[in-house]
DNA sequence: CGACTGATTGACTGCCCTCAAATAGGGTGG
DNA sequence: CCACCCTATTTGAGGGCAGTCAATCAGTCG
Protein backbone atom coordinates (compact mmCIF):
# COMPACT_ATOMS: atom_id res chain seq x y z
CA UNK A 1 0.00 0.00 0.00
CA UNK A 2 2.73 2.31 1.03
CA UNK A 3 5.87 2.81 -1.58
CA UNK A 4 9.22 1.22 -0.34
CA UNK A 5 11.12 3.57 1.60
CA UNK A 6 8.13 5.58 2.64
CA UNK A 7 8.85 7.20 5.69
CA UNK A 8 6.45 9.90 7.97
CA UNK A 9 6.51 11.68 11.21
CA UNK A 10 2.57 11.15 11.21
CA UNK A 11 3.49 7.34 11.77
CA UNK A 12 6.86 7.67 13.55
CA UNK A 13 6.52 5.35 16.62
CA UNK A 14 3.82 2.58 15.40
CA UNK A 15 4.67 -0.26 15.09
CA UNK A 16 4.42 -2.54 11.65
CA UNK A 17 0.83 -3.87 12.90
CA UNK A 18 -0.91 -0.60 14.44
CA UNK A 19 -0.04 1.14 10.74
CA UNK A 20 -1.32 -1.68 8.95
CA UNK A 21 -4.63 -1.34 11.21
CA UNK A 22 -4.16 2.45 10.76
CA UNK A 23 -3.56 2.06 6.95
CA UNK A 24 -6.77 -0.22 6.79
CA UNK A 25 -9.37 2.35 7.78
CA UNK A 26 -7.64 4.91 4.95
CA UNK A 27 -9.23 5.70 1.53
CA UNK A 28 -6.94 5.75 -1.12
CA UNK A 29 -7.76 8.33 -3.69
CA UNK A 30 -5.44 9.86 -6.72
CA UNK A 31 -4.64 13.26 -7.25
CA UNK A 32 -4.11 15.84 -9.98
CA UNK A 33 -2.69 18.77 -10.76
CA UNK A 34 -4.78 22.24 -9.57
CA UNK A 35 -6.71 19.66 -7.52
CA UNK A 36 -7.86 20.92 -4.49
CA UNK A 37 -7.33 18.71 -1.34
CA UNK A 38 -9.05 21.09 1.27
CA UNK A 39 -9.82 24.56 1.02
CA UNK A 40 -9.05 26.98 4.01
CA UNK A 41 -12.08 28.09 5.91
CA UNK A 42 -13.91 24.97 4.82
CA UNK A 43 -14.64 22.17 8.39
CA UNK A 44 -12.10 19.85 8.56
CA UNK A 45 -13.47 16.38 7.94
CA UNK A 46 -11.17 14.13 6.56
CA UNK A 47 -7.18 13.85 7.19
CA UNK A 48 -4.70 13.15 4.34
CA UNK A 49 -0.98 11.96 4.19
CA UNK A 50 0.22 12.46 1.16
CA UNK A 51 1.58 9.21 -0.23
CA UNK A 52 3.15 10.48 -3.65
CA UNK A 53 3.42 13.66 -6.07
CA UNK A 54 4.08 17.00 -4.25
CA UNK A 55 1.35 19.44 -3.00
CA UNK A 56 1.62 23.30 -2.32
CA UNK A 57 0.31 25.03 1.01
CA UNK A 58 -0.92 28.43 0.85
CA UNK A 59 -3.69 30.86 2.38
CA UNK A 60 -5.84 33.38 0.13
CA UNK A 61 -5.36 36.98 1.32
CA UNK A 62 -8.91 39.43 0.99
CA UNK A 63 -7.77 40.56 -2.40
CA UNK A 64 -6.59 36.96 -3.93
CA UNK A 65 -2.92 37.22 -3.06
CA UNK A 66 -1.59 33.47 -2.58
CA UNK A 67 -0.08 33.30 0.63
CA UNK A 68 2.57 30.29 0.19
CA UNK A 69 3.87 28.11 3.03
CA UNK A 70 5.68 25.49 1.27
CA UNK A 71 5.57 22.09 -0.36
CA UNK A 72 4.30 19.06 0.72
CA UNK A 73 6.28 15.66 -0.40
CA UNK A 74 5.39 12.43 0.16
CA UNK A 75 5.09 11.65 3.74
CA UNK A 76 3.79 14.94 4.69
CA UNK A 77 -0.08 14.93 6.06
CA UNK A 78 -2.72 18.02 6.27
CA UNK A 79 -5.65 18.53 7.69
CA UNK A 80 -4.37 17.64 11.37
CA UNK A 81 -6.84 20.32 12.54
CA UNK A 82 -9.79 17.35 12.12
CA UNK A 83 -8.73 15.73 15.04
CA UNK A 84 -9.12 18.76 17.74
CA UNK A 85 -12.26 18.36 19.61
CA UNK A 86 -14.64 21.76 17.64
CA UNK A 87 -15.25 20.54 14.31
CA UNK A 88 -13.22 23.82 13.32
CA UNK A 89 -12.06 25.02 9.57
CA UNK A 90 -9.19 24.17 7.86
CA UNK A 91 -5.96 26.27 8.30
CA UNK A 92 -4.71 26.30 4.43
CA UNK A 93 -5.71 25.51 0.91
CA UNK A 94 -3.93 22.56 -0.14
CA UNK A 95 -3.43 21.82 -3.71
CA UNK A 96 -1.88 19.42 -5.82
CA UNK A 97 0.71 20.47 -8.20
CA UNK A 98 1.84 16.87 -9.71
CA UNK A 99 -0.19 14.09 -10.33
CA UNK A 100 0.18 11.73 -7.26
CA UNK A 101 -1.89 9.74 -4.75
CA UNK A 102 -2.81 10.25 -1.11
CA UNK A 103 -4.51 8.21 1.80
CA UNK A 104 -7.33 9.55 3.66
CA UNK A 105 -9.26 9.02 6.84
CA UNK A 106 -12.42 10.53 7.83
CA UNK A 107 -12.90 13.12 10.88
CA UNK A 108 -15.03 10.22 13.70
CA UNK A 109 -12.25 7.53 12.41
CA UNK A 110 -8.98 9.06 13.05
CA UNK A 111 -9.80 10.42 16.36
CA UNK A 112 -10.68 7.23 17.44
CA UNK A 113 -7.49 5.83 15.85
CA UNK A 114 -5.95 8.63 18.00
CA UNK A 115 -7.51 7.67 21.40
CA UNK A 116 -6.83 3.65 20.59
CA UNK A 117 -2.98 4.62 19.75
CA UNK A 118 -1.34 7.23 21.98
CA UNK A 119 1.55 7.42 19.76
CA UNK A 120 -0.29 8.30 16.66
CA UNK A 121 -1.52 11.19 18.76
CA UNK A 122 1.89 11.89 19.55
CA UNK A 123 2.88 11.68 15.65
CA UNK A 124 0.17 14.46 15.34
CA UNK A 125 1.85 16.34 17.46
CA UNK A 126 5.08 16.30 16.12
CA UNK A 127 4.02 17.06 12.73
CA UNK A 128 2.05 20.18 13.35
CA UNK A 129 4.75 20.93 15.99
CA UNK A 130 7.40 21.16 12.88
CA UNK A 131 5.06 22.82 10.97
CA UNK A 132 4.96 25.40 13.78
CA UNK A 133 8.50 26.21 13.53
CA UNK A 134 8.24 25.83 9.83
CA UNK A 135 6.45 28.53 9.60
CA UNK A 136 8.23 30.92 12.26
CA UNK A 137 11.41 30.27 9.65
CA UNK A 138 9.68 31.80 6.77
CA UNK A 139 8.17 34.79 9.38
CA UNK A 140 11.99 34.60 10.33
CA UNK A 141 13.26 35.10 6.96
CA UNK A 142 10.81 37.03 5.60
CA UNK A 143 11.29 39.69 8.68
CA UNK A 144 14.89 40.09 8.69
CA UNK A 145 15.76 38.57 5.17
CA UNK A 146 16.58 40.50 1.80
CA UNK A 147 15.31 39.54 -1.22
CA UNK A 148 17.72 37.77 -2.69
CA UNK A 149 18.50 35.64 0.54
CA UNK A 150 15.08 34.90 0.77
CA UNK A 151 15.59 33.35 -2.77
CA UNK A 152 18.32 31.39 -2.14
CA UNK A 153 16.92 29.92 1.30
CA UNK A 154 13.97 28.99 -1.08
CA UNK A 155 16.57 27.57 -4.35
CA UNK A 156 18.16 25.20 -1.55
CA UNK A 157 14.91 24.20 0.94
CA UNK A 158 13.60 23.23 -2.32
CA UNK A 159 16.78 21.56 -3.83
CA UNK A 160 16.88 19.37 -0.61
CA UNK A 161 12.76 18.60 -0.68
CA UNK A 162 11.78 18.17 -4.59
CA UNK A 163 15.56 18.54 -6.09
CA UNK A 164 16.63 15.25 -8.31
CA UNK A 165 19.72 15.08 -8.37
CA UNK A 166 21.73 14.56 -11.64
CA UNK A 167 25.69 14.85 -13.03
CA UNK A 168 25.41 18.36 -13.17
CA UNK A 169 23.98 19.45 -10.27
CA UNK A 170 20.10 19.36 -8.74
CA UNK A 171 17.15 20.01 -10.89
CA UNK A 172 14.71 21.42 -10.11
CA UNK A 173 11.20 21.68 -11.40
CA UNK A 174 10.46 25.58 -10.79
CA UNK A 175 9.02 28.07 -12.68
CA UNK A 176 10.22 31.84 -11.47
CA UNK A 177 6.43 32.27 -10.70
CA UNK A 178 6.56 29.93 -8.06
CA UNK A 179 9.98 30.56 -6.83
CA UNK A 180 9.13 34.15 -6.30
CA UNK A 181 6.03 33.38 -5.05
CA UNK A 182 7.53 31.26 -2.54
CA UNK A 183 10.16 33.43 -1.32
CA UNK A 184 8.04 36.18 -1.08
CA UNK A 185 9.66 38.12 -3.59
CA UNK A 186 7.92 39.88 -6.73
CA UNK A 187 8.65 37.69 -9.89
CA UNK A 188 11.25 40.47 -11.86
CA UNK A 189 13.13 40.73 -8.51
CA UNK A 190 13.62 36.87 -8.99
CA UNK A 191 14.10 36.74 -12.58
CA UNK A 192 16.83 39.45 -12.35
CA UNK A 193 18.43 37.73 -8.83
CA UNK A 194 18.57 34.57 -10.81
CA UNK A 195 20.03 35.74 -13.72
CA UNK A 196 22.85 37.59 -11.79
CA UNK A 197 23.39 34.25 -10.39
CA UNK A 198 23.62 32.21 -13.38
CA UNK A 199 26.12 34.55 -15.12
CA UNK A 200 28.20 33.80 -11.71
CA UNK A 201 27.47 30.55 -12.83
CA UNK A 202 26.03 29.24 -10.07
CA UNK A 203 23.01 27.72 -11.30
CA UNK A 204 21.63 27.32 -15.39
CA UNK A 205 17.80 28.19 -15.76
CA UNK A 206 15.48 26.57 -18.36
CA UNK A 207 11.62 27.27 -19.51
CA UNK A 208 10.34 26.23 -15.71
CA UNK A 209 13.25 24.37 -14.59
CA UNK A 210 16.28 25.40 -12.29
CA UNK A 211 19.56 23.70 -12.16
CA UNK A 212 21.57 24.11 -9.12
CA UNK A 213 25.16 23.69 -10.18
CA UNK A 214 27.23 22.05 -6.60
CA UNK A 215 25.21 23.71 -4.44
CA UNK A 216 27.68 22.94 -1.26
CA UNK A 217 29.77 25.72 -3.11
CA UNK A 218 27.82 28.15 -2.25
CA UNK A 219 25.72 26.92 0.91
CA UNK A 220 26.41 28.79 4.39
CA UNK A 221 28.40 31.52 2.10
CA UNK A 222 27.19 34.57 2.39
CA UNK A 223 23.92 33.29 2.76
CA UNK A 224 22.64 32.63 6.23
CA UNK A 225 20.04 31.20 4.67
CA UNK A 226 20.74 27.42 4.25
CA UNK A 227 19.60 25.78 7.37
CA UNK A 228 20.14 28.10 10.63
CA UNK A 229 19.94 24.44 13.15
CA UNK A 230 23.32 23.46 11.37
CA UNK A 231 25.02 26.40 10.31
CA UNK A 232 26.10 27.09 14.11
CA UNK A 233 29.18 25.31 13.34
CA UNK A 234 31.74 25.43 16.23
CA UNK B 1 -4.84 26.29 42.64
CA UNK B 2 -6.49 27.88 40.10
CA UNK B 3 -7.90 31.38 40.23
CA UNK B 4 -11.83 31.62 39.76
CA UNK B 5 -12.98 32.08 35.62
CA UNK B 6 -9.26 30.70 34.78
CA UNK B 7 -9.83 29.11 31.44
CA UNK B 8 -7.37 27.14 29.36
CA UNK B 9 -7.50 25.28 25.83
CA UNK B 10 -5.11 23.01 27.04
CA UNK B 11 -7.42 21.73 30.23
CA UNK B 12 -10.58 22.07 27.87
CA UNK B 13 -12.72 18.33 27.49
CA UNK B 14 -11.62 16.99 31.03
CA UNK B 15 -13.60 16.56 33.88
CA UNK B 16 -12.62 18.22 37.04
CA UNK B 17 -11.52 15.40 38.94
CA UNK B 18 -8.87 14.84 35.62
CA UNK B 19 -8.14 18.39 36.27
CA UNK B 20 -7.30 17.62 39.73
CA UNK B 21 -5.32 14.31 39.65
CA UNK B 22 -3.30 16.78 36.08
CA UNK B 23 -2.74 19.63 38.48
CA UNK B 24 -1.39 17.54 41.43
CA UNK B 25 1.00 16.53 39.55
CA UNK B 26 2.53 19.85 38.67
CA UNK B 27 5.22 22.50 40.61
CA UNK B 28 3.67 26.12 40.99
CA UNK B 29 6.78 28.68 40.75
CA UNK B 30 6.14 32.37 40.42
CA UNK B 31 7.88 34.64 37.94
CA UNK B 32 9.24 38.32 37.25
CA UNK B 33 9.45 40.28 34.42
CA UNK B 34 12.83 39.61 32.47
CA UNK B 35 13.01 36.06 34.02
CA UNK B 36 13.52 33.50 30.97
CA UNK B 37 11.14 30.60 31.03
CA UNK B 38 12.22 28.96 28.55
CA UNK B 39 15.24 29.43 26.00
CA UNK B 40 14.70 28.53 22.33
CA UNK B 41 17.22 25.99 21.41
CA UNK B 42 17.53 24.65 24.58
CA UNK B 43 16.70 20.82 25.00
CA UNK B 44 12.54 21.09 25.75
CA UNK B 45 12.30 19.18 29.61
CA UNK B 46 9.47 21.05 30.87
CA UNK B 47 5.64 22.09 29.82
CA UNK B 48 4.24 25.97 31.28
CA UNK B 49 1.15 26.87 31.52
CA UNK B 50 0.72 30.34 32.57
CA UNK B 51 -1.99 31.04 35.77
CA UNK B 52 -1.66 34.82 36.43
CA UNK B 53 0.96 37.51 34.85
CA UNK B 54 2.43 38.51 30.80
CA UNK B 55 4.64 36.93 28.73
CA UNK B 56 6.03 37.18 25.54
CA UNK B 57 6.74 34.86 22.95
CA UNK B 58 10.03 35.61 20.64
CA UNK B 59 12.58 34.64 18.56
CA UNK B 60 16.11 35.59 18.22
CA UNK B 61 17.92 36.32 14.73
CA UNK B 62 21.48 35.94 14.27
CA UNK B 63 21.99 39.38 14.75
CA UNK B 64 20.05 39.42 18.22
CA UNK B 65 17.18 41.03 16.68
CA UNK B 66 14.05 40.08 18.13
CA UNK B 67 11.24 38.24 16.19
CA UNK B 68 7.63 38.87 18.43
CA UNK B 69 5.24 36.41 18.01
CA UNK B 70 2.95 37.50 20.64
CA UNK B 71 1.87 38.31 23.96
CA UNK B 72 0.90 35.12 26.46
CA UNK B 73 -1.72 35.76 29.04
CA UNK B 74 -3.40 33.57 32.07
CA UNK B 75 -4.74 29.79 30.21
CA UNK B 76 -1.84 29.66 27.88
CA UNK B 77 0.58 26.79 28.16
CA UNK B 78 4.30 26.97 26.37
CA UNK B 79 6.95 24.09 25.82
CA UNK B 80 4.51 22.05 24.26
CA UNK B 81 6.84 20.26 22.28
CA UNK B 82 8.07 18.61 25.44
CA UNK B 83 5.69 15.80 25.02
CA UNK B 84 7.34 15.13 21.25
CA UNK B 85 8.98 11.98 21.10
CA UNK B 86 13.09 12.98 20.42
CA UNK B 87 13.62 15.46 23.16
CA UNK B 88 13.65 18.13 20.64
CA UNK B 89 15.10 22.12 21.64
CA UNK B 90 12.32 24.77 22.59
CA UNK B 91 10.82 26.81 19.25
CA UNK B 92 10.78 29.75 20.81
CA UNK B 93 11.85 31.68 23.85
CA UNK B 94 9.27 32.48 26.34
CA UNK B 95 10.10 35.88 28.32
CA UNK B 96 7.84 37.79 31.69
CA UNK B 97 6.85 40.89 31.54
CA UNK B 98 4.71 41.10 34.11
CA UNK B 99 5.20 39.01 37.45
CA UNK B 100 2.45 36.09 38.03
CA UNK B 101 2.71 32.66 38.57
CA UNK B 102 2.99 29.21 36.29
CA UNK B 103 2.95 25.61 37.00
CA UNK B 104 5.31 23.16 35.54
CA UNK B 105 4.81 19.72 34.82
CA UNK B 106 8.06 17.60 33.83
CA UNK B 107 8.77 16.00 30.33
CA UNK B 108 8.09 12.47 31.65
CA UNK B 109 5.17 13.70 34.07
CA UNK B 110 3.28 14.93 31.08
CA UNK B 111 3.94 12.43 28.54
CA UNK B 112 2.53 9.81 31.04
CA UNK B 113 -0.69 12.42 31.78
CA UNK B 114 -1.31 12.39 27.70
CA UNK B 115 -1.09 9.28 27.79
CA UNK B 116 -3.20 8.33 29.71
CA UNK B 117 -5.70 11.38 29.39
CA UNK B 118 -6.55 11.32 25.52
CA UNK B 119 -8.26 14.70 25.83
CA UNK B 120 -5.37 16.53 27.62
CA UNK B 121 -3.54 14.60 24.32
CA UNK B 122 -5.98 16.51 22.19
CA UNK B 123 -6.06 19.31 24.45
CA UNK B 124 -2.35 19.99 23.49
CA UNK B 125 -3.10 19.47 20.13
CA UNK B 126 -5.58 22.17 20.38
CA UNK B 127 -2.86 24.27 21.97
CA UNK B 128 -0.32 23.93 18.96
CA UNK B 129 -2.59 24.52 16.36
CA UNK B 130 -4.48 27.58 17.43
CA UNK B 131 -0.30 28.94 17.51
CA UNK B 132 0.16 27.80 14.39
CA UNK B 133 -2.86 29.72 13.26
CA UNK B 134 -2.01 32.65 14.82
CA UNK B 135 1.86 32.85 13.02
CA UNK B 136 0.23 32.01 9.81
CA UNK B 137 -2.15 35.41 10.13
CA UNK B 138 0.99 37.32 11.67
CA UNK B 139 2.89 36.11 8.65
CA UNK B 140 -0.07 36.69 6.17
CA UNK B 141 0.05 40.30 7.94
CA UNK B 142 3.39 41.14 7.59
CA UNK B 143 3.37 40.02 3.74
CA UNK B 144 0.33 41.95 2.94
CA UNK B 145 -0.46 44.42 5.09
CA UNK B 146 1.26 48.24 5.09
CA UNK B 147 3.13 49.70 8.42
CA UNK B 148 -0.14 51.49 9.79
CA UNK B 149 -2.30 48.22 8.99
CA UNK B 150 -0.37 46.36 11.27
CA UNK B 151 0.20 48.45 13.75
CA UNK B 152 -3.27 48.90 14.02
CA UNK B 153 -4.14 45.18 14.04
CA UNK B 154 -1.52 44.76 17.00
CA UNK B 155 -3.57 47.16 18.65
CA UNK B 156 -7.08 45.51 18.32
CA UNK B 157 -5.36 42.46 18.86
CA UNK B 158 -3.59 43.61 22.44
CA UNK B 159 -6.77 45.58 23.46
CA UNK B 160 -8.36 41.95 23.59
CA UNK B 161 -5.68 40.15 25.44
CA UNK B 162 -4.37 42.75 27.69
CA UNK B 163 -6.10 45.24 27.80
CA UNK B 164 -8.31 46.56 30.63
CA UNK B 165 -11.77 48.47 29.82
CA UNK B 166 -12.25 52.12 31.32
CA UNK B 167 -14.86 54.48 31.14
CA UNK B 168 -12.65 56.30 28.93
CA UNK B 169 -11.72 53.52 26.30
CA UNK B 170 -9.69 50.29 26.86
CA UNK B 171 -6.19 50.76 28.59
CA UNK B 172 -3.50 49.13 27.31
CA UNK B 173 -0.31 49.41 29.17
CA UNK B 174 2.39 49.12 26.41
CA UNK B 175 5.67 51.23 25.75
CA UNK B 176 6.08 52.65 21.67
CA UNK B 177 8.55 50.23 21.50
CA UNK B 178 6.68 46.80 22.27
CA UNK B 179 4.08 48.10 19.77
CA UNK B 180 6.81 48.79 16.77
CA UNK B 181 7.97 45.42 17.67
CA UNK B 182 5.13 43.16 17.65
CA UNK B 183 3.59 45.23 14.93
CA UNK B 184 7.37 44.43 12.96
CA UNK B 185 7.47 48.56 12.16
CA UNK B 186 10.21 50.75 12.99
CA UNK B 187 10.24 52.92 16.23
CA UNK B 188 10.05 55.72 14.41
CA UNK B 189 6.72 54.60 11.91
CA UNK B 190 5.17 53.37 15.04
CA UNK B 191 5.17 56.61 16.55
CA UNK B 192 4.43 59.03 13.94
CA UNK B 193 1.38 56.86 13.43
CA UNK B 194 0.50 57.20 16.81
CA UNK B 195 0.99 60.65 17.00
CA UNK B 196 -1.53 61.15 13.86
CA UNK B 197 -4.11 58.68 15.57
CA UNK B 198 -3.89 61.14 18.55
CA UNK B 199 -4.90 64.07 16.62
CA UNK B 200 -7.42 62.22 14.83
CA UNK B 201 -8.32 61.58 18.74
CA UNK B 202 -8.78 57.44 17.42
CA UNK B 203 -6.47 57.18 21.10
CA UNK B 204 -4.89 58.80 23.51
CA UNK B 205 -1.15 58.83 24.69
CA UNK B 206 0.81 58.91 27.56
CA UNK B 207 4.26 57.28 28.78
CA UNK B 208 4.09 53.69 28.41
CA UNK B 209 0.47 53.62 28.11
CA UNK B 210 -1.89 53.99 25.06
CA UNK B 211 -5.53 54.59 25.83
CA UNK B 212 -8.12 53.40 23.02
CA UNK B 213 -10.97 55.26 22.68
CA UNK B 214 -14.05 53.45 21.51
CA UNK B 215 -12.46 51.19 19.28
CA UNK B 216 -15.56 49.69 18.03
CA UNK B 217 -15.77 53.12 15.94
CA UNK B 218 -12.66 52.69 13.44
CA UNK B 219 -12.72 48.66 13.99
CA UNK B 220 -13.37 47.49 10.08
CA UNK B 221 -13.05 50.97 8.63
CA UNK B 222 -10.20 51.08 5.97
CA UNK B 223 -8.32 48.68 8.56
CA UNK B 224 -8.88 45.10 7.03
CA UNK B 225 -7.04 44.23 10.53
CA UNK B 226 -9.76 43.68 12.85
CA UNK B 227 -10.38 40.00 12.54
CA UNK B 228 -10.13 38.11 9.45
CA UNK B 229 -13.09 36.34 10.23
CA UNK B 230 -15.65 37.75 11.17
CA UNK B 231 -15.01 40.89 8.70
CA UNK B 232 -16.21 38.98 5.79
CA UNK B 233 -20.03 40.36 6.18
CA UNK B 234 -22.26 39.48 3.42
C1' DC C 1 3.75 28.89 -38.47
C1' DG C 2 0.88 31.37 -35.10
C1' DA C 3 -0.67 31.58 -30.22
C1' DC C 4 0.17 31.32 -25.66
C1' DT C 5 2.69 31.18 -21.59
C1' DG C 6 7.02 32.15 -19.32
C1' DA C 7 10.92 35.22 -18.86
C1' DT C 8 13.54 39.67 -19.38
C1' DT C 9 14.93 44.34 -19.00
C1' DG C 10 14.75 49.23 -17.95
C1' DA C 11 12.81 53.17 -15.81
C1' DC C 12 10.38 54.90 -12.21
C1' DT C 13 8.22 55.15 -7.67
C1' DG C 14 7.20 54.77 -2.93
C1' DC C 15 7.13 52.85 1.50
C1' DC C 16 9.48 52.71 5.34
C1' DC C 17 13.91 52.33 7.51
C1' DT C 18 18.13 54.79 9.25
C1' DC C 19 20.37 58.34 11.60
C1' DA C 20 20.90 62.46 14.26
C1' DA C 21 19.38 65.51 17.47
C1' DA C 22 16.06 67.52 20.28
C1' DT C 23 12.22 67.09 23.79
C1' DA C 24 9.46 65.48 27.52
C1' DG C 25 8.03 62.32 31.74
C1' DG C 26 8.59 60.81 36.00
C1' DG C 27 10.95 59.21 39.65
C1' DT C 28 14.92 60.17 43.02
C1' DG C 29 17.80 62.40 46.26
C1' DG C 30 19.13 66.39 48.31
C1' DC D 1 10.23 71.59 46.38
C1' DC D 2 13.65 71.65 42.94
C1' DA D 3 17.60 69.91 40.27
C1' DC D 4 18.90 65.98 38.00
C1' DC D 5 19.11 61.77 35.32
C1' DC D 6 17.51 58.08 32.74
C1' DT D 7 14.43 56.53 29.62
C1' DA D 8 10.65 57.12 26.40
C1' DT D 9 9.33 59.74 22.61
C1' DT D 10 9.31 63.09 18.81
C1' DT D 11 10.56 65.18 14.43
C1' DG D 12 12.96 66.02 10.14
C1' DA D 13 15.93 64.86 6.37
C1' DG D 14 17.73 61.50 3.41
C1' DG D 15 18.28 57.16 1.19
C1' DG D 16 17.74 52.36 -0.36
C1' DC D 17 15.46 48.10 -1.30
C1' DA D 18 12.41 46.17 -3.93
C1' DG D 19 7.88 46.52 -6.06
C1' DT D 20 5.06 48.28 -10.16
C1' DC D 21 4.41 49.02 -14.89
C1' DA D 22 5.15 48.59 -19.78
C1' DA D 23 7.10 46.64 -23.50
C1' DT D 24 9.82 43.11 -25.58
C1' DC D 25 11.83 38.59 -26.17
C1' DA D 26 11.96 33.45 -26.13
C1' DG D 27 10.43 28.63 -25.84
C1' DT D 28 6.70 25.05 -26.67
C1' DC D 29 2.90 23.11 -28.34
C1' DG D 30 -0.71 22.69 -31.37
Amino acid sequence: MLPRGFRSTFLEGLTTSEIKIILAAARQEQISPRQVLQQEGDLASRLCLLVTGRVAAYRLAQDGCRLFFGWGVPGDTFGLVTIVRELPPYLVTIEAVQEGSILTWRRASCQALAVQYPNLSRGMNSVVTQYLDHVMDVLAARSFQTADERLMRILLKSARQIGRMGPEGIALDLTNEQLAEAAQVSLFTASRQLSEWEDRGILKKSRGKILLRAPHHFVGQQFGASDPKSSETP
